[in-house]
DNA sequence: CTGAAAGCGCTTACAG
DNA sequence: CTGAAAGCGCTTACAG
């Protein structure tokens, strides 16, 4: 038989609630002498809470959902960069008592769904559209805390934390420019005129203004951030743009693929074409030339993730702008001058 | 407010059990038409079920725990191989209407306070270290069943699933015999007689049995499976072991370490020395060269264990041997003959 | 096919 | 500082 508070209620000689005060650390309601008692009688019956019970009663449940999205009946497609977040939020949570629920979601209706089932005490959402993140109004979530990661969505039920985009893609492109190079692909997903490519783009561009050359042509590839999409690349790339010395990606998987696809045909990497990715995972200093790239601070991330969303479910006033976390620029070896032509 | 089994029940006039009933899918104790008439509430007032109430009235949570190891202060640091596993772990259970509630352990004692604490249906347990399994007894684990992933463990509490290292290491072994190496080096962590890395190093020995080469001297290395200590494996390999013209490592990221640390050192990779990888992690393909390597069947093998736990959940009999994955040689471009000396 | 009652193990006001 | 009572929202026998 499982042991219940009931139990060391009856062994300690006092009342159950007195326990459950114990239990939850409430000694000021409590003599510190029958904290002792009923702290020895806990350790000794090996009592351990029943959290739904718990959860039932105290309508919350020190559980805090990560919810990841996935296509139905598929499995959670989990980026080098979402994994680190993910091992970074984890540890967060476990470090101030509360658990983790790792839900992949499909439709919307699911976000819903596990916040108010599980009775969450919040949610952390990675990954998601800024267009689906607009749409979380309080019908959708209630009144529990969500915070969206990465996300440039205005929706001020969601404000969270992200990286400062902009300025990671201006430091790439920049170091493009100061290397000589005119002639530089952008290339990264399909974009609105809101969020976090959209954000690299603007930075991209504001690179050539501060040098004065707004006027300046950029190309845009629209391509999936997989390593296959950055090899498709590569094999278009010098029909497409045969004068291109240089292509900023907006992810370093992309950017990968792109160097291997490059290498296959033939084309040298940095002498030929320069590469720049964005996010320095580990990979990217394994492979050949080693990737230059754009650092995010993903522990940063995490942390403060992970800070504001407890804070908002203990009821402290929360920010009503994201947190944003610097980037800096990791020169490698996969970008050089331009070759004379 | 939130709506409950009562709002249903009143609003249908039936019974709350009534609802429940249907809730749950036990057609056979209500008629079709109140069937209808409840369902037809269900959708129109959006309840949802409260989960923590239903687990704790029915002893029974929905919920399965993915439990893996971490250093108390530490982040989980989850493998590219774990990484992937999780994603498939998370997808099977959701098609299953299970929910996943993932921890990092520190202790041995933690495992016991996940299981009890939220009433888990069950748990996996993933990398954790074949001692660390046979110390879970019922005394720790209770009745909930547990499954053990990549495990020699003996243990019949987790019996569970895993890859056939054994022939993996054998295949490896024998392709760099087959292509001619005598002086290879088996590089992996330490390991003891009984476990993932000590079968491989029976198939790798036992390749050499197969060709008649038992007297043959086999260095062993031993290094944790990390990027840099493959690196520094390969600044000590040309002193330590002068002869070898190839390694074998018992992991892919190890390998992946070796072979930028063998490159950086002036050596050239596979023509002085070839080097096989286990695993075949996506990473495997990208670098230069790419890896040879023993490819594990990741999404079965997740496939498997999330089907022998709810199949144990669900009180159906458990076979008491483990799930063995076949796996199989991918040739890349790391292995080649070695150079005539 | 349907329901009234008891109970799962806790917390929350409230009263002393 | 301590406790008796009510209740969180559900499921489980049991009875009809």
């Amino acid at each position: 038989m499982r042991v219940t508070l009931k139990d060391i209620a009856e062994a300690a000689g006092v009342s159950i609630m007195t326990v459950s005060n114990v239990i939850n650390g409430k000694r000021a309601r409590v003599s510190a002498e029958t904290v002792d008692r009923v702290r020895r009688i806990v350790a000794e019956l090996g009592y351990v809470p029943n959290a739904p019970a718990r959860s039932l009663a105290a309508r919350s449940s020190l559980m805090i959902g990560l919810l990841v999205p996935a296509a139905t009946e598929d499995s959670l497609a989990i980026s080098p960069h979402n994994t680190a977040m993910l091992g970074h939020i984890e540890r967060g949570l476990r470090r101030h008592g509360y658990h983790l629920l790792l839900r992949g979601v499909a439709e919307r209706a699911e976000i819903a769904e596990a916040l108010r089932s599980w009775s969450l005490d919040g949610a952390l959402l990675l990954g998601f559209l800024d267009e689906e993140i607009d749409g979380l109004d309080k019908a959708v979530i209630g009144t529990t805390p969500v915070l969206a990661v990465d996300s440039y969505s205005t929706n001020p039920l969601t404000t969270g934390v992200r990286s400062d985009d902009f300025t990671g893609a201006r430091l790439a492109a920049a170091h493009l420019l100061d290397l000589g190079h005119r002639d530089i692909v952008f290339a990264g997903p399909a974009f609105t005129d809101v969020g976090v490519v959209h954000e690299r783009f603007l930075g991209f561009r504001a690179a050539f203004d501060d040098r004065g050359l707004s006027e300046m042509d950029c190309p845009i590839e629209i391509v999936n951030t997989t390593y296959d999409d950055g090899v498709g690349l590569a094999r278009r790339l010098r029909s497409s743009h045969p004068g291109a010395t240089a292509v900023f990606t907006t992810a370093d998987i992309l950017a990968i693929g792109l160097i291997d696809g490059l290498k296959d045909a033939g084309t040298a990497v940095p002498e030929d074409i320069s590469v720049v990715g964005f996010d320095n995972i580990d990979v990217s200093a394994y492979i050949t030339p080693k990737l230059t790239t754009i650092a995010q601070d993903i522990g940063g991330k995490a942390a403060v993730a992970v800070d504001r969303l407890l804070a908002k479910v203990t009821g402290q006033p929360s920010p009503d702008t994201p947190h944003v976390l610097p980037v800096q620029l990791v020169e490698r070896a996969s970008t050089t001058g331009p070759r004379d032509r």
